[in-house]
DNA sequence: TTGAACTTTCAAAATATATTGAAAGTTTAT
DNA sequence: ATAAACTTTCAATATATTTTGAAAGTTCAA
């Protein structure tokens, strides 16, 4: 397989994958391409080279930098703007991690601490069922949010070397 | 609040954070309305209770049993059918964590493999940036794979109390 | 100042996804 | 065999999301 094939085929697959996550096929594919990329491109060659619009190429980058997941960066005696990618994978995946925590899952723990207050009738099987369901969904995603927590703060050789003694 | 506003505050709450995670809202939707209900729930109240049409229940209901999340009742002397969730919040957990494995997670690490074995110029940037962000990328999507590969595997108590240990 | 080089905005258009509902299909009791 | 009770299908429709591109905005060198 050619370098240029093998370059297009990983952008289809991640725009795919971040499509099936909730995540814009369109910013993933921009993603992608500057994962791929040893040097940072300008807006030009970023919409070149996927065929998007100015303004969508404008707007997934500003998008992506409000994920953490690209960077500006500007060429001494230049005007334009280049845009670079960390490359590390755990820094993507931990940025990644950061973000849906607060953008989703912390908002979700605010409800469902509200809904596990709502009092009721104890011998009412809906107020039961209601309860129980909620309390324990709430436990569940405070379990993961602490365990988000901990990760970020963790090395990555160290938090691989933990999972691996586990899960053995 | 009545539990009449809170369950409707639950259900609203379960099809956004869907509808952000690739999922259906009206599917997290009849998934919420039917963790919060003790008895299971016909086809014509589950559209009444949502306001939604018979095909639309119809597919989602077969796409929530395609997902192993929620299961048909026959009730005696009954022709309707009748649909009752899986409550158990582990079991849910590990339900979707399986089936978006097997969707999402293993085709892509497959494209990965592929993608690893392409080889070049290995004094081209463009190669040696491409080649390090695939194979470590398909590292990290093998290592998550097998972690889940054993959680899917694990008792809950087993799990959580394993977590909380190294997470401390 | 001016205008060239570049970036940002956003209403309109295109595309993708979800929903409807009536017709067709199936099952079962008689 | 019939028909009532119920379920499934899917083309048409509605809704939501994404993308475009031209105009407005910004910056900077001369």
């Amino acid at each position: 397989m050619e370098l240029a094939e093998a370059k297009q085929k990983f952008i289809e697959a991640w725009g795919k994958l971040g499509s099936e996550w909730g995540i814009n096929r369109t910013m993933a594919q921009v993603h992608a391409l500057l994962l791929v990329t040893p040097e940072a491109l300008t807006t030009e060659e970023i919409m070149e080279s996927l065929s998007i619009s100015r303004g969508n190429a404008n707007m997934t980058l500003r998008d992506l930098m409000g994920w953490g997941l690209v960077e500006k960066q500007h060429k001494p005696g230049e005007r334009k703007e280049y845009f670079y990618a960390d490359k590390d994978t755990w820094n993507i995946a931990r940025q990644v991690a950061k973000e849906r925590r607060k953008r989703e899952l912390d908002p979700v723990i605010k409800i469902l601490d509200e809904l596990s207050k709502v009092q009721g009738d104890v011998s009412d099987p809906a107020y039961n069922t209601f309860n129980r369901t909620v309390t324990d969904i709430n436990k569940l995603a405070k379990n993961v949010d602490k365990t988000l927590d901990t990760m970020l703060k963790a090395e990555e050789s160290w938090f691989w070397g933990s999972i691996v003694k586990i899960f053995k």
